[in-house]
DNA sequence: ATACCTATTTATAATCA
DNA sequence: TTGATTATAAATAGGTA
């Protein structure tokens, strides 16, 4: 028998707690990810254990953190420069973009790049799922390989930097590719 | 009547995507709310809308300020941090330079449509015969375009990391309540 | 856009495998 | 402990006011 009178109450019994635990939490994932598809915005879900050493994380970790970011507030001053430096060269290299697609096609199909290539900064990531056109797996593969570009890039800057916080100036070029 | 298939896409209609949008984010807060009540755990979420500028957040900001501190300070080292945080800033600043896109916009078709592709790429789901070749053509050409500069951009950066490596570090505080 | 309404779809509590 | 199963509780798409 079925007898779901949901009490909004700690649930004592820890098999029932574990239970409900692990299929709330699918049902919550789920949500998001709807969410996020239907209506095109971003969110992003942090769940603690009962153990409080891990936390399930949607959509991905990394994601996560990003959005985190954005949310908190963020104050060191060289963070900052390097934050000046990316938004505009980003803000330039859109606008860049836009021109140039405005000179190529009669205005049509601008906009829509606009936001692609945006979005798909912005994302960082996708999932191949079971697509029969080729045009579009060939994109995304596309799209993918250039993403791991930069991420090495920046962890290859970022570990440059660590290793040299503390120590006198010194300009090498050192690079991977 | 009722008609209710809801295929997983983007909605294109404004009205109908604000209203999901509104109907199902309460009730993806309620859903986080009672899976923290019933299962005495923590969660967060964070929910941006579709302007990027302002986000829901649950339970409260300062809560999710401290869950989102220790999920922060528990996931990495300081290095991996500091990237993150660069992600941060890249999204941040891809989503003011999104809005300034959106602005010279006149809500027509096309973005709709870009937004669609878009969604594509992240989930690998797509429900229109919009696409032809061509149009991914000149897309893939945009994007290594673009990737190409960012390249160019990420390597200044690396340079200037270096320069800037004498003043570093400083871990980000995080507070647990 | 906001709130309510209702037919249906979903989520899920209890139980069994 | 996970996975199914199934009867019910909840959520919600489309209308409506």
């Amino acid at each position: 028998m079925d007898r779901r009178k949901v009490k909004l109450a700690y649930i004592i019994s820890n098999i029932n707690r574990r239970a409900t635990f692990r299929k709330r939490k699918h049902g919550l994932l789920k949500k998001v990810r709807e969410l996020c598809t239907l209506c095109g915005i971003e969110a992003c879900a942090i769940i603690y254990g009962e153990n409080d050493t891990r936390a399930d994380v949607w959509p991905s970790t990394t994601r996560a953190r990003s959005i985190l970011s954005r949310f908190m507030s963020l104050s060191k001053a060289e963070r900052r420069k390097k934050m000046v430096d990316l938004e505009g060269f980003l803000t330039q290299s859109i606008a860049k973009a836009e021109e140039t697609l405005k000179k190529q096609r009669n205005g049509n199909k601008k906009e829509e790049m606009g936001i692609i290539i945006s979005q798909y900064i912005r994302t960082g990531e996708y999932n191949l799922g079971h697509v029969n056109e080729n045009y579009l797996n060939d994109l995304s593969e596309f799209i993918g390989d250039n993403i791991k570009k930069i991420d090495m890039k920046m962890k290859s800057m970022e570990d440059q930097a660590q290793e040299e916080a503390g120590n006198e100036v010194e300009p090498m070029n050192d690079q991977d590719e």
